[in-house]
DNA sequence: ATGAAAGCGCTAACAA
DNA sequence: TTGTTAGCGCTTTCAT
């Protein structure tokens, strides 16, 4: 691998020369800059991104931690960061961290070992005190991570109020919430607070079912159905639209109906889900725009780390509608 | 941050015998050892990997080049990938290279210039030249990129005739094969002359529908309701279950049963199909097994650059059953 | 068992 | 406009 020396020397100029040209730093006559230039080409020559980075220059890289990107939703939002950070010259070490505390601690301490100049963290494992003391900048979505870190996440305390008001809209009167483990401090329980505020001004009552983030799908689909089958449920809330994907599967094998005997409605709203699920309901989160900001800001703490910034950034949601959600005359 | 200077200090020994309690060489005393250690707490230190790489070390990094981790076919494979690489010390830096051929080209570029120790790719922009001469270990998913570089594949041609059966087994007589444009050199045409092959045998004709990989559902859609609607089709073969899905919606508003007036089978399997979409008859890709093959295949040429690999592995598929499948009795 | 010193490939004062 | 030089933080001979 030629390093920057033998280009100095091919084109008989000093080390300082050709990283000036690299650079396009200082003055270099024309001629210079052509020799360097040809020499570069003709030894296919690559700056070392490491030395560089030793020297202080950034490394250009942001570490990326979800739970997992074979889930959709994450998966698009790991390729939306993705591609935007590539238009801005970065480049991503992916860390998916399940829900394993240990593997999201080491890759805290590695990606701080690699010197990346941000972190971006939507992981489910909270907790984790690391997070308090990594002197990186961090911005993190939908979770509270620690004091100072900026959280950017969808309306979902709107979105659970929007998700109430379409099932009753449509005509249901026994209304089910269907959602992941209760995680205290984590902004995804406003989609509950949003639902139960719009049933309890509607002087309704709604059942709530947890299960856990975590659990297999046949687990997930037994605790459906039961739910469905018990009681005399005519409208389900789902926290998410995997979830909602279960919900179908189990009324179908139930024979219930839908949106006959049953409405349904999702949250997230992937393009995956409106593409190939478009009779799906739901509340779509503005991944593009949450992306969007949570880079601004992080851009914002790499070049400055002490700017100040909000604790919460909320961006609005958009209701899908779908087929099953639509109103039943009765 | 703390560097390897300062816990010298700290603990009244030298830089040297810093590094060696930390990289555990050489012989060293208890008690210097536990000195060391203390002050690596006491400072939180974090030993800057730029550095040792710098160094000759290697920075224990691969690059992953995939379209894109949005596609749940990726995403389960990038996550794979991900995953088992975690557990060798390795971690990834993600590529979506999507359909875009300069971006592929720059991702390389950079991976050079960041001296990673390996790449896994399995994008789509076949003749990128640029890897014939990327003097690094790669291994490729299931696309020809360069003579030396292996290529790990799920059996497509098996899979191919594996799906006629199924499809004919299940009493179709008109069946239809839905595939991505043809690439020239890429593995998965073998799924398409296995299928042919398998027809053939039976003296049935079959027709070939092409749509590009890269078009939306939307228009993908719009073809497959053109094909569903002019011929008298009752049989399909999808070479991936996403168009599986979209042929299950076109189906349903054209107000063809599944399985009494069309059978379907896809290609993939992924978890996320299996588990979601369980009456979806599809062949199953072994992604965990070729995620571990590509990883050996790429640790080996790392350790030993120039050892001789094979330029094809070829994984076993497995048919998964499915009510899409499913044989009807005239 | 420990330390001194050179150097990985690059950048950035400071000189000329 | 160009070159000299001193490191960035770490590893690793070679001494002691």
């Amino acid at each position: 691998m030629a390093k920057l020396e033998d280009i100095a020397k091919l084109a008989e100029v000093s080390p300082t020369t050709v990283s000036r040209v690299i650079n396009n730093y200082g003055s270099l006559s024309e001629k210079t800059k052509s020799k360097v230039f040809a020499a570069m080409k003709e030894l296919n020559y690559q700056p070392n991104s490491l030395a560089r980075s030793l020297k202080g220059k950034s490394a250009k890289i942001i570490g990326v931690i979800f739970p997992g990107v074979s889930n959709p939703f994450f998966g698009q939002m790991v390729e939306t960061i993705e591609n935007q950070l590539f238009t801005k010259g970065y480049r991503i070490i992916l860390c998916n961290a399940g829900n394993n505390k240990e593997k999201e601690r080491a890759y805290l301490r590695m990606l701080i070992a690699n010197q990346v100049d941000g972190i971006i963290a939507g992981s489910h494992n909270l907790e984790i005190e690391e997070y308090q003391q990594v002197g990186l900048p961090i911005i993190s979505f939908d979770r509270y991570l620690s004091e100072n870190i900026p959280i950017v996440s969808s309306d979902n305390y709107q979105g659970g109020k929007t998700a109430a008001e379409i099932l009753l809209e449509s005509g249901s009167k026994n209304v089910q919430i269907i959602s992941g483990a209760n995680r205290p401090n984590s902004p995804t329980n406003k989609r509950l607070e949003g639902f139960r505020k719009t049933i309890e001004e509607h002087d309704l009552e709604f059942g709530l079912t947890e299960i856990k983030f975590d659990a297999s799908p046949n687990i997930k689909g037994m605790k459906i159905k039961e739910v469905l089958s018990n009681n005399q449920v005519d409208g389900v809330f789902c926290t998410d639209d995997l979830t909602s994907l279960l919900v179908v599967q189990q009324a179908k094998s139930l024979g219930l109906k839908i949106p006959e005997d049953l409405r349904l409605i999702g949250y997230d709203g992937t393009k995956f889900i409106q593409e190939f699920h478009p009779e799906l309901a739901t509340i779509e989160q503005p991944i593009e725009d949450i992306v969007t900001l949570m880079i601004d800001l992080l851009l914002k703490r790499i070049k400055d780390p002490k700017c100040q910034l909000k604790q919460n950034y909320v961006l609005p949601v958009k209701a899908i509608a779908g087929e099953t959600s639509r109103r039943i005359s009765k």
